[in-house]
DNA sequence: TGGGAATTCAAACCAGCGTTTGAAAAACGC
DNA sequence: GCGTTTTTCAAACGCTGGTTTGAATTCCCA
């Protein structure tokens, strides 16, 4: 566990983390990497053969630990009516906004490729981020019980898409023309606004379903 | 007008847009860009100043084009009940996955700014934006005339990203898990089925607005 | 403890990027 | 038509990526 060369492999996995969760893909640099982590330049490609295999792994890591995040909260959500899942699920997609944790940094890391995809990992994505896609399901299938896989699917879609525009938008919507700043009340109060609509959206469509 | 230099200004232009709203700035490099516009490739630098000039130069006349777009269209609105006015607002963000004509380009490129906004041209997209940020406060305002300023502005923001998960995954979205063929029909039906969540759901706050 | 394997390291390599250069060509005004 | 300006062009520059190299070092187990 601890062998020298895995504290190497560690320290890079979690500057590696950061970093991506950051500035995505392409906006990191292997340089900028190993200088975060302090280890030399071709540590990462000894033991990931590559920045493609490091982000796999880093990918593939972040969504094992939010897969167990929303498992966990899977169950928490059983006991709590639709709306307030559904009130949790968006303040859950928020929360890197304030927080700078693990689980916030999984959170941006998906966040960014379902917003620009990487071409290096289509086939990973699709596998790993299925369980997400179910739990956003789970949650749509809650409000729209009579609807069609077609509708559950978009709806999913929808759901998982709801807030990237704030988390990638953090600094320009502070300022003008918008001028929103992002503070943990602010947060909390946009996540509740949102949520909101969304169930009041979502409710009234399974009352009028065709 | 039809000056030989005026065509190749033109013809960069042109290839540029194309290029910039497929593949975002960062994607588009000034050598795919001088290949596909067939002009050399220092052309660039001495018409725009460099690949920054050109991208502003683009961007800006997207804008243009997009805001003429909107206030074409803001008359229509008017003669619209606030729910056909809203459908027409999605519909017009999910048009690029059909349309592949101008407009369509103008909105991918927006939504390329919405979601990773350029380093380079905060001011002059926060200032070009604007008229489309009024439309959809406007819209906004339609569906909660006694909110206040924060809410309206949330609101805005929100509406302007429902649809870029759908525009910047189109080929992912088609693929398992998923599956979303994004033929002309779907594209409606997605427009459609949006649609009736975003009005059920500000349609639902108007009325319990605290 | 000795020897082979695993790991680190500084340095270089190579490819792609945006940009610059300086001369050749074309366009323009008189 | 000529001289000046504008515009094109091929080539190279400098920089920053990711990757490779080969020797030096450290680790690990017989």
């Amino acid at each position: 566990m601890t062998r020298p060369s895995e504290v190497t492999r560690d320290r890079i996995m979690k500057a590696a983390e950061r970093l991506f969760a950051d500035k995505g893909y392409d906006g990191t640099s292997i340089r900028a990497i190993v200088a975060k982590a302090r280890v030399n330049q071709a540590a990462i490609n000894y033991h990931f053969g590559g920045k493609d295999g490091l982000y796999r792994e880093v990918l593939r890591a972040a969504f094992r630990g939010m897969t167990e995040d929303q498992l966990a909260h899977a169950e928490d959500m059983k006991t709590l009516s639709r709306e307030e899942a559904l009130a949790a699920f968006i303040r859950r997609q928020l929360r890197p906004l304030m927080a700078r944790d693990e689980s916030s940094r999984h959170m941006r890391l998906f966040n960014w490729e379902t917003v620009r995809p990487t071409p290096v990992l289509r086939a990973l994505v699709a596998e790993e981020a299925a369980p997400f896609m179910n739990m956003a399901a789970d949650l749509a299938h809650r409000f729209l019980p009579d609807a069609d896989r077609r509708t559950l699917t978009v709806a999913s879609v929808w759901l998982i898409g709801q807030c990237s525009i704030f988390l990638r938008n953090r600094e320009r919507l502070a300022e003008p023309p918008v001028g929103l700043e992002m503070d943990d009340a602010m947060v909390e109060w946009i996540a509740q606004v949102v949520s909101r609509w969304l169930v009041a959206g979502l409710g009234a469509a399974s009352s009028d379903a065709a």
